[in-house]
DNA sequence: CCTGTCACG
DNA sequence: GACGTACGTGACAGGG
């Protein structure tokens, strides 16, 4: 195609690129050779993003990325000292530079340069040929530089803000249009490139003097004139020097090219180019990418758990061949602790007697400076040998003393200049605040791979060990034994633990080398900084206070359970014609299906009649023991998981319960909990909820719940965009009334709870991405009346069909979703065939709106401690989207105020939601009057 | 150890 | 055209 008419060339500042790139990545290296390749890596993102969004009506016809060549050009000549004083290119990005215009030829797209002239004056000149030629031209870069040449069709593109810059938009910047530019530059002077200029003149007095002059020949001619003495004598007195600006600033428009414009045509890339040349450079993402959009095969690239060495740390020594020291004395210790504070970060890892961090013992500390090079401080290791029946509490010698260790590492973990690293640092957090110690500043593995992974993997560390570092840590069972002969880890021999305890800490810190740089260059370093870390200490904090539980509530609560179970129990073995297990749903099946014959049981896979409350439920019209079954297994899971396990939970000391957060639970960003599961104490049923009566606070102090009012559907409003529900929020209406209204054109003065409740199941079904089927399974509808809710639904409120397919499309092009605040969920199974299908899309769809209330929830929860920091109340309990606080009496409403306008403003100021997020507050002596 | 069931948001 | 489907969790009991 000739250039001409209806053409568009586009002229990408390389250079510009390169150094964005350069400076937006960490120094990543190649595995196989160590070969720093992060400017390189940024480069092709770029380039690649670039390509896919060349679509519409600003597409190019012609492009072309044009770099620099050499240092010393035509203005080297003029003026010896232009740009001398930039600083020499950082040497691991002087390999890079080669690498990137193979890069830009590997992506199929024309790569200029010339010797003695820089990027600019090309850029110049063909943006100069282009215009004559009668088409237009976008300059894709920022660099003010260029700015002189816009206008005549001829705009820049800010690549980074997708800004695109006009005529006006040069006057915006410079004060004048683009054909005075290089005047006002003459004046300006420009410290980067180290053009002089007139001593004393910026840019705003520079166009202030253009503009009322006209140009600078006449301004220099006419500077007599000026009022104002001081300039009056810069510009008279260094006119030679301005002169030379000018020349130094204006661009070349008639560089020696040898090529045309009609070379530059776009062309798609060749897939075995571009991808060979990705595989060479052992980009795995980004291949695959490519390759998927390309409908080609990734070619296969050495896995980062493969024999070499994982990035940064070529000379890691493999496991086999670690160092792992005991360490026994003080000396020992200290020579440790000097090494951490050399290197400015140390892996720790602590053993302990157990699981539970409120009740174990500290039994030891293992710490690690440099892969392969760790030692374990054992504290308190018992004599005892297997198999004995008691081990004697001697401890083992060869230790050094707990107090003393303390003292000793204390400073250390609490040294601002030295980050620990750990693997689920909470738990060691939460052990060593127990011992004194407030460990700080942190690191954790275990939220690392969370921020780069969810979705993909769990976080443990024997999974991530094996994934990324190609290595199988010693199990804990081959120290500990299992089942009921489990020793516990202070009867673990010394050498055995020293092994364990220096891996553990060599394997964190090996991680930690791996995900640190991916943080960066997956673009979640955001999340982990402001929505993972901080959390850890606050969980932290949480989970030391605990609730105070009433056994004797509980205790009083189960027996009545029992009293009631039994009588259920013997009317349905009446029912049945004979004793069977109650809880046995294999019994029950037979009994129902088999021996009282009734129709339509089916069974499932395991060949067992299914059992489940639907079920039960639909039997329960026409039988009783199916009925009397349902009641008495719900009392039976009141008990056994309610009344009689949390007493359990208690712990003694502090008559509390203490709950463990896992921050890497979920996989859309919420937490989960355990030991006990306080996020799903019973509320929906009168009985059930009657157990948070057992949940009280303290003599003289009040609960507070404060949770958000309908958070995922306001969400779900300013994702998808849907102005009548934005405004129904504003209005402070019903949503599930208005919603029913909507679709069901009942007016709402005439609404019933019925349709209201038909509606609510649909808003629902929304945000979980919504089927005929499980809509028609939940309102218990035939599933052609629930398509047609559906359909009206989608009728009314097109955007959300809109956001469900856009969602699901950015899921199969890029493989995971995202929320508001930049929290990836990856979704693998996207790709899926069959079923599988189906479960990743409606995961994709419910994850960016699930993500994005526990997102808020979280940025709520790490600024609450310094909100209520002068306040005598603590945050006890998070269950998704309510707080629970215990606080004294009298701070209670001044505690609601504080928190409410923390958890309202939670969003900001990094995202503006258009629906105002609003907080209920309750309060009482227990959980069921607080709520 | 896995499955079914059921508690929560 | 059939198939199987609401999203995210954890605990408990039964049964192999």
């Amino acid at each position: 195609m000739t250039f001409g008419k209806g053409c568009h060339l586009h002229l990408i500042d390389g250079s510009a690129f390169i150094f964005r790139a350069y400076h937006a990545l960490p120094p990543l290296t190649r595995k196989s050779d160590g070969l720093p390749i992060g400017a390189v890596a940024g480069f092709c993102n770029m380039l690649h993003r670039y390509v896919e969004g060349n679509t519409g009506p600003d597409a190019p016809t012609h492009v072309a990325v044009i770099f620099d060549k050499g240092s010393h050009t035509f203005r080297n000549d003029m003026y010896d000292l232009y740009k001398a004083n930039r600083e020499a290119m950082p040497e691991d990005l002087r390999p890079q530079m080669p690498l990137t215009r193979r890069a830009t030829e590997a992506f199929n797209i024309a790569c200029k340069e010339l010797e003695g002239y820089e990027a600019d004056d090309m850029i110049a000149t063909l943006s100069v040929q282009a215009r004559e030629a009668g088409g237009r031209v976008t300059i894709i870069s920022s660099d003010k530089d260029l700015m002189q040449l816009v206008g005549g069709g001829v705009e820049m593109l800010d690549a980074m803000k997708n800004r695109r810059i006009d005529r006006d938009g040069v006057h915006e910047k410079f004060g004048v249009y683009p054909e005075r530019v290089v005047d006002v530059q003459a004046l300006a002077g420009d410290s980067v490139d180290n053009v002089p200029g007139a001593p004393g003149i910026g840019i705003k007095t520079a166009a202030l003097l253009i503009n009322e002059y006209g140009t600078l020949e006449e301004l220099l001619n006419r500077a007599g004139e000026i009022k104002q003495p001081k300039r009056r004598e810069t510009l008279i007195e260094h006119r030679a020097q301005i002169e030379l600006s000018k020349r130094l600033v204006q661009l070349d428009c008639e560089t020696p090219l040898d090529f045309g414009l009609d070379d530059l045509e776009v062309k798609d890339p060749d897939p075995d180019t571009l991808l060979s040349f990705l595989a060479e450079m052992e980009f795995r993402t980004l291949s695959k990418r490519i390759a998927d959009q390309l409908g080609a095969e990734a070619p296969e690239i050495v896995e980062p758990d493969a024999p070499s060495a994982p990035a940064g740390t070529p000379e890691a020594p493999d496991f086999g061949e670690a160092t792992y020291e005991k360490v026994s004395t003080a000396e020992e210790l200290e020579r440790w602790i000097a090494l951490a504070r050399a290197r400015g970060y140390v892996a720790v890892d602590t053993e302990t007697t157990g699981l539970d961090e409120m009740r174990a013992d500290l039994v030891g500390v293992s710490l690690c400076v440099e892969a392969g090079h760790a030692c374990y401080i054992p504290l308190a290791h018992k004599e005892g040998e297997e198999g004995q029946l008691f081990g004697s509490d001697e401890l083992t010698e060869g230790q050094i003393g707990l107090e003393q260790c303390l003292s000793l590492i204390k400073p250390l973990l609490e040294d601002p200049s030295v980050m620990k690293i750990g693997q689920n640092m909470k738990y060691d957090a939460k052990m060593l605040k127990r011992y004194g110690i407030d460990i700080a500043p942190i690191d954790d593995t275990m939220l690392m791979s969370y921020a780069l992974h969810a979705g993909e993997h769990n976080h443990g560390m024997d999974a991530l060990s094996e994934r990324y570092l190609g290595h199988n840590p010693i199990p804990i069972k081959s120290l500990l034994g299992g089942g009921k002969s489990a020793i516990t880890f202070d009867r673990v021999g010394i050498d055995d633990a020293v092994k364990y305890a220096s891996e553990d800490a060599d394997i964190t810190l090996r991680l930690w080398q791996i995900f640190k740089p991916q943080l960066h260059a997956q673009k979640v370093t955001s999340v982990y900084e402001r929505l993972e870390r901080p959390l850890v200490p606050v969980l932290a904090q949480m989970e030391m206070h605990g609730i105070k539980v009433d056994r004797d509530t509980l205790s009083r609560m189960s027996n009545a359970f029992a009293q009631k179970m039994a009588g259920l129990e013997a009317e349905i073995h009446e029912l049945a014609g004979r004793s069977f297990n109650v809880g046995s749903p294999k019994q029950l099946g037979e009994i129902l299906f088999d021996e009282m014959g009734i129709e339509g049981g089916k069974k499932g896979k395991t060949g067992a009649y299914a059992t489940g409350a639907d079920i039960l439920e639909e039997l329960a019209t026409e039988h009783e023991l199916p009925a009397r079954v349902l009641d008495w297994r719900q009392l039976s899971k009141l008990k056994s998981t309610y009344t009689d396990a949390l007493q359990d939970h208690i712990n003694p000391e502090t008559g509390r319960v203490h709950t463990s957060y896992l921050q890497t639970g979920a996989t859309t960003g919420r937490l989960a909990s355990s030991d006990p599961n306080l996020q799903n104490i019973p509320i929906r049923s009168e009985e059930g909820r009657r157990i948070r009566e057992a949940f009280v606070a303290e003599e003289g102090k009040t609960l507070i719940a404060l949770d958000y009012s309908q958070i995922e559907l306001r969400i779900l409003a300013h994702i998808a965009g849907i102005d009548t529900l934005k405004q129904a929020f504003k209005d402070g209406h019903d949503i599930h009334a208005m919603t029913a209204s909507e679709i069901f054109d009942v007016p709402l003065e005439d609404m019933t709870p019925d349709i209201r409740r038909r509606a609510k199941a649909i808003n629902f079904g929304v945000i979980y991405g919504i089927s005929g089927f499980g809509l028609a399974r939940n309102l218990r509808i035939p599933r052609g009346e629930a398509q047609g809710f559906i359909d009206r639904y989608f009728e009314r409120f097109p955007g959300i069909r809109a956001y469900m397919d856009e969602t699901t499309e950015f899921a199969k092009s890029h493989g995971y979703v995202e929320t508001l605040f930049g929290r990836k969920i990856h979704t693998p199974e996207i790709a899926a065939k069959g079923p599988r299908a189906g479960f990743a899309k409606r995961a994709a769809i419910n994850a960016p709106i699930q993500g994005t209330a526990a997102d808020i929830i979280r940025r709520a929860m790490i600024r609450m401690p310094e909100a209520i920091a002068g306040l005598p109340a603590k945050m006890l309990l998070q269950v998704h989207d309510e707080l629970l606080f215990e606080v004294e009496n009298e701070a209670v409403e001044q505690t609601i105020a504080v928190a409410r306008e923390i958890m309202e403003s939670a969003a900001e100021p990094a995202v503006k939601i258009d629906v105002k997020l609003i907080v209920d507050a309750g309060q009482g002596a227990n959980w069921a009057e607080a709520h």
